[in-house]
DNA sequence: ACTCACATGTAACGGGTTACATGATTGA
DNA sequence: TCAATCATGTAACCCGTTACATGTGAGT
Protein backbone atom coordinates (compact mmCIF):
# COMPACT_ATOMS: atom_id res chain seq x y z
CA UNK A 1 0.00 0.00 0.00
CA UNK A 2 2.90 2.39 0.36
CA UNK A 3 4.33 2.26 -2.93
CA UNK A 4 2.01 4.96 -3.78
CA UNK A 5 2.98 7.26 -0.95
CA UNK A 6 6.67 6.28 -2.05
CA UNK A 7 5.91 7.23 -5.61
CA UNK A 8 4.22 10.51 -4.22
CA UNK A 9 7.49 11.22 -1.92
CA UNK A 10 9.86 10.65 -4.75
CA UNK A 11 7.66 13.05 -7.56
CA UNK A 12 7.50 15.97 -4.62
CA UNK A 13 10.97 15.55 -4.44
CA UNK A 14 11.56 16.06 -8.09
CA UNK A 15 9.17 15.23 -11.03
CA UNK A 16 10.02 12.78 -13.66
CA UNK A 17 8.92 9.52 -15.94
CA UNK A 18 8.50 5.97 -14.60
CA UNK A 19 11.58 4.99 -16.24
CA UNK A 20 13.41 8.09 -13.93
CA UNK A 21 11.39 6.56 -10.88
CA UNK A 22 12.57 2.89 -11.67
CA UNK A 23 15.96 4.19 -11.39
CA UNK A 24 15.93 6.01 -7.90
CA UNK A 25 14.08 2.33 -6.52
CA UNK A 26 17.10 1.36 -7.65
CA UNK A 27 18.84 4.02 -5.85
CA UNK A 28 18.48 6.68 -2.78
CA UNK A 29 14.83 5.48 -2.16
CA UNK A 30 15.98 1.63 -2.54
CA UNK A 31 17.04 2.00 0.82
CA UNK A 32 13.76 1.64 2.29
CA UNK A 33 11.28 0.43 -0.69
CA UNK A 34 11.95 -1.66 -3.71
CA UNK A 35 9.75 -1.60 -6.68
CA UNK A 36 10.11 -2.65 -10.30
CA UNK A 37 9.19 -0.52 -13.58
CA UNK A 38 5.90 -3.17 -14.15
CA UNK A 39 4.89 -2.02 -10.99
CA UNK A 40 5.84 1.55 -11.04
CA UNK A 41 3.96 2.20 -14.46
CA UNK A 42 0.91 0.04 -13.34
CA UNK A 43 0.61 2.74 -10.14
CA UNK A 44 0.99 5.69 -12.01
CA UNK A 45 -1.79 4.62 -14.24
CA UNK A 46 -4.24 4.32 -11.35
CA UNK A 47 -3.00 7.50 -9.74
CA UNK A 48 -3.39 9.31 -12.93
CA UNK A 49 -6.82 8.04 -13.27
CA UNK A 50 -7.77 9.23 -9.46
CA UNK A 51 -5.97 12.69 -10.61
CA UNK A 52 -3.40 12.08 -7.92
CA UNK A 53 -0.76 13.25 -10.64
CA UNK A 54 -0.87 15.35 -13.32
CA UNK A 55 1.25 14.27 -16.57
CA UNK A 56 2.49 15.74 -18.95
CA UNK A 57 4.62 14.48 -22.62
CA UNK A 58 8.28 15.73 -22.81
CA UNK A 59 9.09 15.45 -26.40
CA UNK A 60 13.00 14.55 -26.58
CA UNK A 61 16.00 14.79 -28.89
CA UNK A 62 17.46 11.79 -30.19
CA UNK A 63 15.65 9.77 -27.23
CA UNK A 64 12.06 8.49 -27.20
CA UNK A 65 9.49 10.95 -25.41
CA UNK A 66 8.94 10.33 -22.05
CA UNK A 67 5.84 11.09 -19.91
CA UNK A 68 6.57 13.66 -17.11
CA UNK A 69 5.01 13.02 -13.53
CA UNK A 70 4.05 15.57 -11.05
CA UNK A 71 1.87 15.86 -8.19
CA UNK A 72 -1.13 17.01 -8.06
CA UNK A 73 -3.65 18.55 -5.19
CA UNK A 74 -5.46 15.00 -4.76
CA UNK A 75 -2.18 13.29 -4.51
CA UNK A 76 -0.52 15.52 -1.65
CA UNK A 77 -4.00 15.37 0.05
CA UNK A 78 -3.59 11.41 0.10
CA UNK A 79 0.36 11.50 1.08
CA UNK A 80 -1.14 14.29 3.84
CA UNK A 81 -3.87 11.90 5.11
CA UNK A 82 -1.29 8.78 4.79
CA UNK A 83 1.28 10.17 7.31
CA UNK A 84 -1.12 11.41 9.78
CA UNK A 85 -2.44 7.46 10.07
CA UNK A 86 -0.82 5.86 12.78
CA UNK A 87 1.08 2.13 10.73
CA UNK A 88 1.79 -0.88 12.43
CA UNK A 89 5.47 -1.24 13.16
CA UNK A 90 6.69 -3.61 10.13
CA UNK A 91 6.77 -7.37 10.24
CA UNK A 92 10.09 -9.09 9.51
CA UNK A 93 10.65 -11.52 6.68
CA UNK A 94 14.22 -12.99 6.78
CA UNK A 95 14.78 -15.65 4.00
CA UNK A 96 18.54 -16.13 5.11
CA UNK A 97 17.12 -16.92 8.77
CA UNK A 98 15.32 -19.08 7.92
CA UNK A 99 17.87 -21.17 6.28
CA UNK A 100 20.28 -20.67 9.18
CA UNK A 101 17.38 -22.44 10.87
CA UNK A 102 17.04 -25.27 8.53
CA UNK A 103 20.79 -25.64 8.54
CA UNK A 104 20.84 -27.67 11.65
CA UNK A 105 19.24 -30.28 9.98
CA UNK A 106 21.19 -30.36 6.98
CA UNK A 107 25.15 -29.95 7.26
CA UNK A 108 25.30 -26.43 8.58
CA UNK A 109 28.88 -25.75 6.97
CA UNK A 110 27.24 -26.07 3.73
CA UNK A 111 25.72 -22.50 4.31
CA UNK A 112 29.52 -20.84 4.92
CA UNK A 113 29.35 -20.36 1.24
CA UNK A 114 25.89 -18.51 0.98
CA UNK A 115 26.34 -16.52 4.28
CA UNK A 116 29.87 -15.28 2.40
CA UNK A 117 27.89 -13.98 -0.34
CA UNK A 118 25.56 -12.11 1.86
CA UNK A 119 27.80 -10.43 4.26
CA UNK A 120 29.62 -9.54 0.71
CA UNK A 121 26.53 -7.99 -0.87
CA UNK A 122 25.83 -5.86 2.44
CA UNK A 123 29.44 -4.56 2.37
CA UNK A 124 29.02 -3.72 -0.99
CA UNK A 125 26.04 -1.23 -0.40
CA UNK A 126 27.39 -0.20 2.86
CA UNK A 127 30.54 1.56 0.97
CA UNK A 128 28.09 2.71 -1.71
CA UNK A 129 25.92 3.97 1.50
CA UNK A 130 29.26 5.88 2.88
CA UNK A 131 30.37 7.24 -0.94
CA UNK A 132 26.60 8.59 -1.04
CA UNK A 133 26.64 10.31 2.26
CA UNK A 134 29.98 12.00 2.07
CA UNK A 135 28.92 13.10 -1.49
CA UNK A 136 26.05 14.73 -0.79
CA UNK A 137 25.91 15.14 2.93
CA UNK A 138 29.82 15.95 3.22
CA UNK A 139 30.18 13.90 5.97
CA UNK A 140 34.33 13.47 6.58
CA UNK A 141 33.60 9.34 6.67
CA UNK A 142 36.72 8.76 9.16
CA UNK A 143 38.06 5.89 11.16
CA UNK A 144 35.72 2.55 11.39
CA UNK A 145 33.97 2.26 8.02
CA UNK A 146 34.00 -1.68 8.57
CA UNK A 147 33.03 -2.83 11.95
CA UNK A 148 35.40 -5.97 11.25
CA UNK A 149 38.69 -6.68 8.51
CA UNK A 150 37.88 -7.98 5.05
CA UNK A 151 38.05 -5.70 2.08
CA UNK A 152 34.77 -4.40 1.08
CA UNK A 153 35.56 -3.84 -2.59
CA UNK A 154 33.85 -1.03 -3.89
CA UNK A 155 32.89 -1.29 -7.58
CA UNK A 156 30.80 1.71 -8.51
CA UNK A 157 29.63 5.03 -6.81
CA UNK A 158 26.78 6.26 -8.62
CA UNK A 159 24.73 9.29 -7.12
CA UNK A 160 22.34 8.21 -4.48
CA UNK A 161 20.16 11.17 -3.51
CA UNK A 162 19.00 12.57 -6.98
CA UNK A 163 20.64 15.71 -8.23
CA UNK A 164 19.40 18.66 -5.62
CA UNK A 165 16.40 20.24 -8.02
CA UNK A 166 16.57 23.35 -8.82
CA UNK A 167 15.01 25.56 -6.33
CA UNK A 168 12.48 27.76 -8.15
CA UNK A 169 9.80 25.31 -8.90
CA UNK A 170 6.43 26.77 -9.90
CA UNK A 171 4.02 24.98 -7.40
CA UNK A 172 4.30 26.97 -4.70
CA UNK A 173 7.83 26.69 -2.43
CA UNK A 174 6.25 25.76 1.27
CA UNK A 175 9.00 24.93 3.15
CA UNK A 176 12.91 25.26 3.71
CA UNK A 177 14.94 22.94 1.88
CA UNK A 178 17.12 21.60 4.77
CA UNK A 179 14.09 19.35 5.65
CA UNK A 180 14.18 17.65 2.82
CA UNK A 181 18.17 17.31 3.45
CA UNK A 182 18.31 16.39 6.92
CA UNK A 183 15.41 13.95 6.82
CA UNK A 184 17.13 12.46 3.89
CA UNK A 185 20.08 12.16 5.80
CA UNK A 186 18.90 10.29 8.51
CA UNK A 187 16.82 7.72 6.24
CA UNK A 188 20.33 6.98 5.02
CA UNK A 189 21.83 6.88 8.33
CA UNK A 190 19.30 4.42 9.33
CA UNK A 191 19.85 1.75 6.03
CA UNK A 192 23.44 2.58 6.76
CA UNK A 193 22.95 1.47 10.56
CA UNK A 194 21.44 -1.59 8.93
CA UNK A 195 23.81 -2.72 6.98
CA UNK A 196 26.60 -2.60 9.57
CA UNK A 197 24.36 -4.59 12.22
CA UNK A 198 24.00 -6.96 9.38
CA UNK A 199 27.90 -7.51 8.69
CA UNK A 200 28.68 -7.72 12.45
CA UNK A 201 25.62 -10.35 12.79
CA UNK A 202 26.64 -12.46 9.81
CA UNK A 203 30.02 -12.74 11.49
CA UNK A 204 28.23 -13.70 14.29
CA UNK A 205 26.36 -16.48 12.29
CA UNK A 206 29.91 -17.38 10.32
CA UNK A 207 31.63 -17.76 13.92
CA UNK A 208 29.15 -19.79 14.78
CA UNK A 209 29.03 -22.52 11.87
CA UNK A 210 32.22 -22.88 11.52
CA UNK A 211 32.24 -24.45 14.67
CA UNK A 212 30.07 -27.37 12.98
CA UNK A 213 32.64 -27.57 9.74
CA UNK A 214 33.44 -31.49 10.70
CA UNK A 215 30.13 -32.22 11.95
CA UNK A 216 28.78 -34.19 8.41
CA UNK A 217 28.60 -37.94 7.93
CA UNK B 1 8.28 -18.54 -1.41
CA UNK B 2 10.19 -19.32 1.64
CA UNK B 3 6.98 -19.67 3.90
CA UNK B 4 6.97 -22.99 2.66
CA UNK B 5 10.14 -23.89 3.95
CA UNK B 6 9.75 -22.10 7.27
CA UNK B 7 7.07 -24.07 8.10
CA UNK B 8 9.13 -27.33 7.24
CA UNK B 9 11.69 -26.22 9.46
CA UNK B 10 9.43 -25.67 12.13
CA UNK B 11 7.92 -29.15 11.90
CA UNK B 12 11.47 -30.63 11.65
CA UNK B 13 12.32 -28.52 14.87
CA UNK B 14 8.70 -30.13 16.59
CA UNK B 15 5.53 -31.63 14.55
CA UNK B 16 2.63 -29.87 15.30
CA UNK B 17 -0.76 -28.92 13.81
CA UNK B 18 -1.80 -25.76 11.80
CA UNK B 19 -2.96 -23.79 14.95
CA UNK B 20 0.21 -24.76 16.46
CA UNK B 21 2.37 -22.95 13.96
CA UNK B 22 0.25 -20.26 13.62
CA UNK B 23 1.61 -19.57 17.36
CA UNK B 24 4.86 -20.14 16.34
CA UNK B 25 4.88 -17.95 14.08
CA UNK B 26 3.85 -15.26 16.72
CA UNK B 27 6.56 -16.54 18.90
CA UNK B 28 9.81 -17.91 18.30
CA UNK B 29 9.68 -18.12 14.29
CA UNK B 30 8.19 -14.33 14.62
CA UNK B 31 11.69 -13.18 15.05
CA UNK B 32 12.06 -13.61 11.14
CA UNK B 33 8.92 -14.88 9.75
CA UNK B 34 5.15 -13.90 9.97
CA UNK B 35 1.88 -16.03 8.97
CA UNK B 36 -1.15 -16.09 9.57
CA UNK B 37 -3.53 -19.00 10.10
CA UNK B 38 -5.11 -18.85 6.96
CA UNK B 39 -1.76 -18.84 5.00
CA UNK B 40 -0.63 -21.41 6.95
CA UNK B 41 -3.85 -23.88 6.56
CA UNK B 42 -3.35 -23.45 2.86
CA UNK B 43 0.49 -24.21 2.34
CA UNK B 44 0.26 -26.60 4.78
CA UNK B 45 -2.74 -28.61 2.18
CA UNK B 46 -0.51 -28.22 -0.91
CA UNK B 47 2.53 -29.27 0.95
CA UNK B 48 0.06 -32.65 2.01
CA UNK B 49 -0.82 -33.37 -1.44
CA UNK B 50 2.36 -32.82 -2.87
CA UNK B 51 3.46 -35.55 -0.15
CA UNK B 52 5.60 -33.09 1.69
CA UNK B 53 4.28 -33.87 4.64
CA UNK B 54 2.66 -36.82 6.53
CA UNK B 55 -0.96 -36.19 8.55
CA UNK B 56 -2.27 -37.78 11.66
CA UNK B 57 -5.39 -36.84 13.35
CA UNK B 58 -5.30 -36.73 17.01
CA UNK B 59 -7.85 -36.83 19.20
CA UNK B 60 -8.33 -34.90 22.03
CA UNK B 61 -9.80 -34.86 25.60
CA UNK B 62 -11.48 -31.46 26.61
CA UNK B 63 -10.38 -30.20 23.41
CA UNK B 64 -11.19 -30.13 19.38
CA UNK B 65 -9.14 -32.80 17.98
CA UNK B 66 -6.54 -31.71 15.43
CA UNK B 67 -4.09 -32.95 12.79
CA UNK B 68 -0.47 -32.98 13.62
CA UNK B 69 1.98 -32.87 10.90
CA UNK B 70 5.33 -33.78 10.18
CA UNK B 71 7.78 -33.31 7.62
CA UNK B 72 7.94 -36.63 5.23
CA UNK B 73 10.98 -37.54 3.55
CA UNK B 74 10.16 -35.27 -0.07
CA UNK B 75 9.30 -32.45 2.12
CA UNK B 76 13.14 -32.81 3.63
CA UNK B 77 14.35 -33.36 0.18
CA UNK B 78 12.78 -30.17 -0.96
CA UNK B 79 14.01 -28.03 2.17
CA UNK B 80 17.46 -29.47 1.20
CA UNK B 81 17.71 -28.48 -2.64
CA UNK B 82 16.47 -24.86 -0.74
CA UNK B 83 19.23 -24.58 1.62
CA UNK B 84 21.62 -25.55 -0.95
CA UNK B 85 20.24 -22.99 -3.85
CA UNK B 86 21.61 -19.23 -3.84
CA UNK B 87 19.25 -16.94 -2.02
CA UNK B 88 19.24 -12.99 -3.70
CA UNK B 89 20.06 -11.07 -0.39
CA UNK B 90 16.38 -9.54 0.99
CA UNK B 91 15.08 -6.07 -0.51
CA UNK B 92 13.82 -4.04 2.75
CA UNK B 93 10.95 -2.28 2.66
CA UNK B 94 10.27 0.38 5.45
CA UNK B 95 7.27 2.27 5.63
CA UNK B 96 8.14 4.49 8.52
CA UNK B 97 11.35 5.80 6.26
CA UNK B 98 8.47 6.40 3.22
CA UNK B 99 7.27 8.69 6.09
CA UNK B 100 10.27 10.14 7.17
CA UNK B 101 10.96 11.55 3.99
CA UNK B 102 7.58 12.34 3.10
CA UNK B 103 7.37 14.31 6.27
CA UNK B 104 9.48 17.04 4.54
CA UNK B 105 6.83 17.90 2.54
CA UNK B 106 4.16 18.26 5.67
CA UNK B 107 5.03 19.26 9.19
CA UNK B 108 7.82 16.73 10.09
CA UNK B 109 7.08 17.17 13.97
CA UNK B 110 3.89 15.38 13.17
CA UNK B 111 5.78 12.75 12.93
CA UNK B 112 7.51 12.42 16.17
CA UNK B 113 4.78 10.77 18.56
CA UNK B 114 4.48 8.16 15.45
CA UNK B 115 7.99 7.44 15.55
CA UNK B 116 8.15 7.35 19.10
CA UNK B 117 4.89 4.86 19.06
CA UNK B 118 7.05 2.90 16.73
CA UNK B 119 9.87 3.29 19.42
CA UNK B 120 7.95 2.38 22.16
CA UNK B 121 6.80 -1.39 19.56
CA UNK B 122 10.94 -2.36 19.39
CA UNK B 123 11.66 -1.75 22.67
CA UNK B 124 8.93 -3.97 23.92
CA UNK B 125 10.03 -6.51 21.12
CA UNK B 126 13.83 -6.48 22.44
CA UNK B 127 12.52 -7.00 26.10
CA UNK B 128 10.74 -10.20 24.71
CA UNK B 129 13.94 -10.92 22.86
CA UNK B 130 16.19 -11.11 25.89
CA UNK B 131 13.97 -12.27 28.65
CA UNK B 132 13.30 -15.49 26.09
CA UNK B 133 17.50 -15.24 25.50
CA UNK B 134 18.11 -15.88 28.92
CA UNK B 135 15.20 -18.03 29.83
CA UNK B 136 16.21 -20.85 26.99
CA UNK B 137 20.07 -20.01 26.54
CA UNK B 138 21.01 -18.82 30.32
CA UNK B 139 22.50 -15.63 28.83
CA UNK B 140 23.24 -14.14 32.18
CA UNK B 141 22.04 -10.16 30.35
CA UNK B 142 23.71 -7.99 32.44
CA UNK B 143 24.63 -4.47 31.83
CA UNK B 144 23.68 -2.68 29.08
CA UNK B 145 19.78 -3.64 28.25
CA UNK B 146 19.16 -1.13 26.44
CA UNK B 147 21.42 1.71 24.68
CA UNK B 148 19.30 4.42 26.17
CA UNK B 149 17.50 5.75 28.44
CA UNK B 150 13.43 4.71 28.69
CA UNK B 151 11.69 2.51 30.31
CA UNK B 152 11.26 -1.02 28.72
CA UNK B 153 8.24 -2.12 30.46
CA UNK B 154 8.01 -5.74 30.10
CA UNK B 155 4.91 -6.50 29.51
CA UNK B 156 4.79 -10.71 29.58
CA UNK B 157 7.28 -13.03 28.80
CA UNK B 158 5.99 -16.16 26.93
CA UNK B 159 8.19 -19.02 25.74
CA UNK B 160 9.97 -17.66 22.24
CA UNK B 161 11.82 -21.26 21.55
CA UNK B 162 9.05 -23.97 21.75
CA UNK B 163 9.59 -26.38 24.94
CA UNK B 164 12.47 -28.57 23.98
CA UNK B 165 11.22 -31.61 22.27
CA UNK B 166 11.95 -35.02 23.77
CA UNK B 167 14.94 -36.48 22.64
CA UNK B 168 13.60 -39.47 21.32
CA UNK B 169 12.23 -39.00 18.10
CA UNK B 170 11.23 -42.40 15.74
CA UNK B 171 12.35 -40.84 12.71
CA UNK B 172 16.38 -41.26 12.72
CA UNK B 173 18.33 -38.76 14.50
CA UNK B 174 20.77 -37.42 12.52
CA UNK B 175 22.76 -34.45 14.47
CA UNK B 176 23.09 -33.69 18.20
CA UNK B 177 20.92 -31.64 19.29
CA UNK B 178 23.60 -28.74 19.45
CA UNK B 179 23.33 -27.57 16.25
CA UNK B 180 19.59 -26.82 16.42
CA UNK B 181 20.06 -24.98 19.50
CA UNK B 182 23.14 -23.20 18.28
CA UNK B 183 21.44 -21.90 15.55
CA UNK B 184 18.25 -20.90 17.02
CA UNK B 185 20.08 -19.09 18.94
CA UNK B 186 22.43 -17.39 16.22
CA UNK B 187 19.32 -15.80 14.69
CA UNK B 188 17.61 -14.70 18.24
CA UNK B 189 20.88 -12.62 18.43
CA UNK B 190 20.16 -11.34 15.26
CA UNK B 191 16.57 -10.52 16.52
CA UNK B 192 18.36 -8.77 19.10
CA UNK B 193 20.82 -6.65 17.35
CA UNK B 194 18.08 -5.91 14.74
CA UNK B 195 16.29 -4.21 17.57
CA UNK B 196 19.00 -2.57 18.84
CA UNK B 197 19.78 -1.40 15.99
CA UNK B 198 16.54 0.75 15.34
CA UNK B 199 15.99 2.03 18.46
CA UNK B 200 18.73 3.45 18.26
CA UNK B 201 18.27 4.70 14.43
CA UNK B 202 14.67 5.73 15.81
CA UNK B 203 16.21 7.99 18.84
CA UNK B 204 18.57 9.80 15.72
CA UNK B 205 15.02 9.94 14.18
CA UNK B 206 13.50 12.06 16.58
CA UNK B 207 16.24 13.82 17.29
CA UNK B 208 16.35 15.14 13.77
CA UNK B 209 12.41 15.62 13.98
CA UNK B 210 13.00 17.74 16.84
CA UNK B 211 14.64 20.21 14.95
CA UNK B 212 11.47 21.32 12.97
CA UNK B 213 9.41 21.76 15.89
CA UNK B 214 8.65 25.13 15.02
CA UNK B 215 8.67 25.16 11.69
CA UNK B 216 5.06 25.16 10.58
CA UNK B 217 2.91 27.53 9.52
C1' DA C 1 -24.97 -16.35 29.61
C1' DC C 2 -20.65 -14.88 27.98
C1' DT C 3 -16.00 -14.96 26.82
C1' DC C 4 -11.63 -17.14 25.97
C1' DA C 5 -8.55 -20.61 24.04
C1' DC C 6 -8.50 -24.25 20.88
C1' DA C 7 -9.06 -25.77 16.14
C1' DT C 8 -9.91 -25.49 11.03
C1' DG C 9 -11.26 -23.66 7.21
C1' DT C 10 -13.36 -20.53 2.53
C1' DA C 11 -13.44 -16.44 -0.45
C1' DA C 12 -12.18 -12.11 -2.37
C1' DC C 13 -8.90 -8.71 -3.18
C1' DG C 14 -4.71 -6.47 -4.02
C1' DG C 15 0.18 -6.21 -4.54
C1' DG C 16 4.64 -8.18 -6.01
C1' DT C 17 7.18 -11.10 -9.32
C1' DT C 18 8.29 -12.86 -13.74
C1' DA C 19 7.86 -13.32 -18.49
C1' DC C 20 6.91 -11.29 -22.69
C1' DA C 21 6.72 -7.37 -25.98
C1' DT C 22 7.98 -3.12 -28.68
C1' DG C 23 10.77 0.48 -30.46
C1' DA C 24 14.23 4.48 -30.76
C1' DT C 25 19.09 6.05 -30.58
C1' DT C 26 24.06 5.84 -29.40
C1' DG C 27 28.45 3.74 -29.47
C1' DA C 28 31.67 -0.31 -30.13
C1' DT D 1 25.79 -5.51 -36.72
C1' DC D 2 25.28 -5.99 -31.97
C1' DA D 3 24.71 -4.45 -27.38
C1' DA D 4 23.33 -0.96 -24.19
C1' DT D 5 20.46 2.76 -22.58
C1' DC D 6 16.19 5.07 -22.77
C1' DA D 7 11.23 4.52 -22.64
C1' DT D 8 6.63 2.27 -21.97
C1' DG D 9 3.73 -1.14 -21.55
C1' DT D 10 0.56 -6.21 -21.12
C1' DA D 11 -0.47 -10.65 -18.95
C1' DA D 12 -0.30 -14.43 -15.80
C1' DC D 13 0.67 -16.19 -11.51
C1' DC D 14 1.49 -16.50 -6.69
C1' DC D 15 1.47 -14.82 -2.19
C1' DG D 16 -0.14 -12.04 1.67
C1' DT D 17 -4.03 -9.66 3.76
C1' DT D 18 -8.66 -9.21 5.32
C1' DA D 19 -13.17 -10.62 6.08
C1' DC D 20 -16.19 -14.17 6.92
C1' DA D 21 -17.51 -18.70 8.91
C1' DT D 22 -18.06 -22.73 12.17
C1' DG D 23 -17.67 -25.44 16.20
C1' DT D 24 -15.95 -27.44 21.05
C1' DG D 25 -15.05 -27.09 25.85
C1' DA D 26 -13.44 -24.55 30.08
C1' DG D 27 -13.92 -21.01 33.25
C1' DT D 28 -16.35 -16.79 35.30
Amino acid sequence: MALDHAILVSLLEKPGSGYELARRFERSIGYFWTATHQQIYRVLKRMESDGWVDVRDVPQHGRPDKKEYSVAAAGRDALSAWLHAPIEPESVRHDLAVKIRGAAFDDPAALIGEVERHRQAHTDRLARYLAGEARDFGTPAPEDVRPDGDDPRVTDTPPDVDEPRDSGGQSGVERPLDAERELQHAVLRGGIAYERMMIAWLDDVLATLARFRTARS
